[in-house]
RNA sequence: GCAGAGGUAGCAAAGCGGUCAAAUGCGAGGGACUCAAGAUCCCUUCCUUCAGUAGGUUCGGAGGUUCGAAUCCUCCCCUCUGCACCA
């Protein structure tokens, strides 16, 4: 068999699933649904590498295999396709991004079509184009009706490479999430935001519903949405109610003074005029640090001169202002708590403020320092004796009822900024009217469309300059109106796509919800976990709105989520260009069939670690695939056996378990093993067709071709997936196999002691226990010893024994003899 | 600092109370085939021993639970990955 032939073998298959359109679904209410997808790309311009194919190839086999097992399978795939690399080379080449997006689209489409993976591309979407995004704008308009879309200045994340704002979710340690390098600046801005807060709750108590969503998720999304419950509670400065967020409202006994944040906007209403020159030296300081040191700095603060009275006792409690509190969470002031709390306890100790102890642990502990743990309220008047937990229940109450306080639950998560200074993008449908203000496009007027004529001369929004694009009628009074520039940030688009999948051709509607109903919500969505705290709490957000507008009746966009390992260069570094690591499909496939690539990446270890290509590895993979095509090409039908049926049930119901579980290497092996029993047994040909099918999901045109060869009709793909029968399984066989292995060697063993000692052995007996004759077959052991082997039963008289070796044979380990 | 994941034979990677000296692949070595090389096939690959199927020491380190531990518990060391003052 020449090299080329897979490659070859692939096309034709290839050919063939499209011709018939093998993978394209309808709705059909009799069949069960399933909906695979994978996260979709982002279509770069440098094309689609090795660690893609990895991604998608874990999709591809978990849809093949439900496909197989008869379910209704919906597996597309879409382009995520606005952004800024396209409008970076745009402007470089002085062309339009809409011709480098498309040029990588199609560049794409061929590369994942040569993979073979089973796409339903009747299907397809790309969020540049209008019929696409045109309902971007529409939920926009949506939610604006429903007053989750608003505009504020406020501080936001300004990324100078990119030129444009970021959301807080883009941001990663104070850099941008696409420049490792660049450290995000603050700028004050009128900005879109969309109200995700509305949904903060929800969004963090359904991680709880989402059992087969990986740990590490969820427990990044509680993280980021930060849910804490505590109280609100007034302290009174100058007659006036100032609030607190405090989620300890037993320690209120404790307080012996409040921390103002340094960023309040109201900070000045109470500082004394003594106080001010020294607050306002104060905050001039904190202004000169810069954004990058400012996590490591000191606990610092000063008095602002003020006294704030205790809600409970009425004492006077000074109040500071702090640069370690944060102006937008909770209420931007907190209570220092010196004995229950770390930072108030140092910033106590270093302004040398009282200490008060208000809970005492239960089992006696000596304390130093803060004691953050439960325990009971002690010098807190008539709470004391109660415990943490009914002590805030209690303190809660009676702040109610003197309208001093109240429970409250508060969310880290902000409102998702949404505007970006960028031209790639969905237009946001807004204009601007001097009469009548900021009003929305009515939804009849969609899409907003980017223009295509449009010039790309420098770094900025070419559409702040583009006249035909600015200027607008106002929906409202028909005068002149300036229409928004600003697009959407791109997560917007990922946020719903998986609907539009369900009825992608709808020019009518955003989607049909009876079609989205029937698909959705997907059964396994397969994507990298670095989207954690962007796009998968994105898309939740989105889901529970559109549930909320009645289009769809399910709250959560995913069952399952799996998240991929990472594939990483043959030098265990991840793959870049400029690292000269990247390993690219159509070179390895022209090397070895792309079928023998696919078979490889999950053979390396379980999909959800990371995993290093290795140019010897694929060899080892190469090599199984060439011993299948060169057994089926010399394969004798024979007789299956009761053994070789054992094998073939166990391998079922193990494989099917595997491939359930994303355990792909070791369903690899376990069907590296049934074809190892093959090779030494005689197997009739129904044997192999099921063992064909098994390995279609793994190597998918290998298989059709295999399929055809054995003189099957139509695509293996399709084929029923085998069931296990349980009755056929025999442990005994699989002690059986064992034991053959280990005579094998112990054979081996003596001849080569033998050979040694005496010379050359020829001739091998082996004496096994009378109901293990039927284990040990006479071929096999010839062809695997090299020299020929007589099986004797040891009760047998007539065998040949000179030397009496029958007697030391034991069941599984039978006596040996060699001449 | 806090939280999580992990450290298994030359490498990669399964195993997660007995059936474990530990699947599988790669690498390495031996053999068969061949004039030879390659391909292919068979075997070996922790140490010792040997007409055999035995013994010894292993699964980051140190203890412990158990008749029995790579697998459970405690402490320690190392690696990775998140969150970094959210009150």
């Amino acid at each position: 068999m020449k090299e080329t032939d897979f490659a070859k073998i692939e096309k034709k298959w290839q050919k063939a699933w499209e011709d018939k359109k093998a993978f394209e679904v309808k709705e059909d209410k009799k069949k069960q649904k399933y909906y695979v997808l994978e996260m979709f790309p982002y279509p770069s311009g440098t094309g689609l590498h090795m660690g893609h194919a990895h991604n998608y190839n874990i999709g591809d086999i978990y849809s093949r295999f439900k496909r197989m097992q008869g379910f209704n399978v919906l597996h597309p795939m879409g382009f995520d396709s606005f952004g800024l690399p396209a409008e970076n080379a745009a402007i470089k080449a002085k062309s339009h991004p809409k011709k480098f997006t498309e040029e990588a689209i199609a560049n794409f489409i061929r590369q994942m079509k040569d993979l073979g993976l089973s796409y339903d591309w009747s299907r397809m979407v790309e969020t540049h184009k209008p019929d696409y995004y045109r309902w971007d704008q529409w939920i926009f308009l949506k939610m604006y009706e429903k007053g989750l879309v608003y505009r504020k200045k406020s501080p936001v994340n300004w990324c100078p490479k990119c030129n444009t704002v970021l959301a807080n979710e883009q941001v990663i340690g104070g850099k941008c999430w696409r420049h490792e390098d660049t450290n995000v600046e603050i700028k004050h801005l009128e900005q879109w935001f969309f109200k995700i807060t509305h949904y903060a709750d929800e969004i963090y108590e359904d991680l709880n519903k989402l059992d087969d969503w990986p740990e590490l998720i969820k427990r990044l999304q509680r993280n980021w949405i930060g849910k804490s419950e505590g109280a609100e509670i007034d302290f009174i400065i100058n007659k006036e109610k100032w609030k607190i967020f405090t989620t300890r409202p037993d320690t209120i006994f404790g307080v012996t003074f409040l921390v103002i944040s340094a960023q309040h906007p109201r900070l000045m209403d109470i500082v004394t005029s003594e106080q001010k020159a020294k607050v306002q030296g104060f905050v001039k300081k904190l202004h000169s640090v810069k954004e990058e040191d400012l996590d490591k700095m000191e606990k610092e603060g000063v008095f602002t001169g003020a006294y704030a009275s205790h809600p409970l006792t009425g004492e006077k409690i000074p109040v500071y202002a702090g640069n370690f509190v944060l102006a937008d969470y909770g209420s931007g002031m907190v209570m220092g708590v010196p004995a229950h709390d770390e930072r108030d306890y140092e910033f106590a100790k270093k302004y040398k403020l009282p200490i008060k102890y208000v809970v005492k642990p239960e089992k006696a502990e000596k304390i130093e320092g803060a004691y953050e743990g439960v325990g009971i309220l002690v010098n807190s008047d008539s709470f004391n004796g109660l415990q943490t937990a009914e002590a805030k229940e209690h303190i809660i109450k009676v702040l109610e009822t003197k309208k001093l306080g109240k429970k409250v639950i508060n969310f880290r998560l902000r409102d998702w900024l949404i505007s970006r200074q960028r031209f790639w993008g969905t237009p946001i449908p807004i204009v601007y009217c001097d009469k009548c203000g900021v009003v929305p496009v009515p939804e009849k007027d969609l899409p907003i469309v980017l223009p295509e004529k449009i010039e790309f001369k420098g770094v900025s929004n070419p559409l702040l300059q583009y006249k035909p694009f600015l200027e607008a009628k106002c929906p409202n009074c028909k005068g002149p109106a300036r229409r928004e520039t600003d697009t959407m940030d791109t997560f917007v688009n990922s946020s719903w796509y998986f609907l539009r999948y369900c009825d992608s051709h709808n020019d009518k509607k955003i989607f049909d919800s009876a079609k989205a109903n029937y698909w959705c919500p997907i059964d396994v969505y397969v994507g990298g976990k670095e989207h954690a705290c962007l796009h998968l709490i994105y898309f939740r957000f989105y889901t529970k709105f559109l549930r909320d507008l009645g289009l769809i009746n399910f709250g959560e966009p995913a069952r399952r989520l799996f998240n991929q390992g990472f594939l990483l260069g043959p030098d265990g570094e991840r793959m870049s260009k400029s690292k000269g690591n990247v390993i690219l499909p159509e070179v390895v496939s022209k090397k070895y069939g792309i079928d023998v690539a696919r078979l490889f990446l999950v053979s390396i270890a379980s999909p959800d670690k990371d995993i290093m290509w290795s140019d010897e590895g694929i060899d080892g993979t190469f090599r199984f695939l060439k011993r299948v095509f060169s057994y089926v090409s010399n394969m004798k039908e024979g007789k299956t056996s009761k053994k070789i049926e054992s094998k073939i049930h166990s391998t079922i119901k193990k494989i099917t378990e595997e491939i359930e579980n994303f355990k792909y290497n070791l369903a690899v092996i376990r069907l590296r093993e049934l074809f190892e029993s093959f090779e030494h047994e005689s197997i009739a040909k129904s044997d192999f067709n099921l063992f064909i099918r098994l390995l279609s999901p793994f190597a998918p045109h290998l298989s059709e071709e295999l399929w055809q060869i054995i003189g099957n009709k139509g695509f293996v793909s399709l084929a029923p997936w085998p069931e296990a029968d349980e009755k056929k399984i025999d442990e005994k066989f699989e002690q059986a196999e064992k034991s053959a292995d280990k005579t094998v060697s112990d054979i081996l063993n003596v001849l080569r002691i033998v050979d040694e000692k005496k010379g050359k052995a020829n001739k091998v007996y082996v004496y096994v226990m009378p109901f293990e004759l039927e284990y040990y077959d006479s071929n096999e052991l010839t062809k695997r010893v090299g020299k020929p082997v007589m099986v004797f039963s040891v009760s047998d008289k007539k065998k040949h024994d000179p030397q009496g070796k029958a007697s030391k044979a034991k069941p599984g380990k039978p006596g040996i003899y060699v001449e």
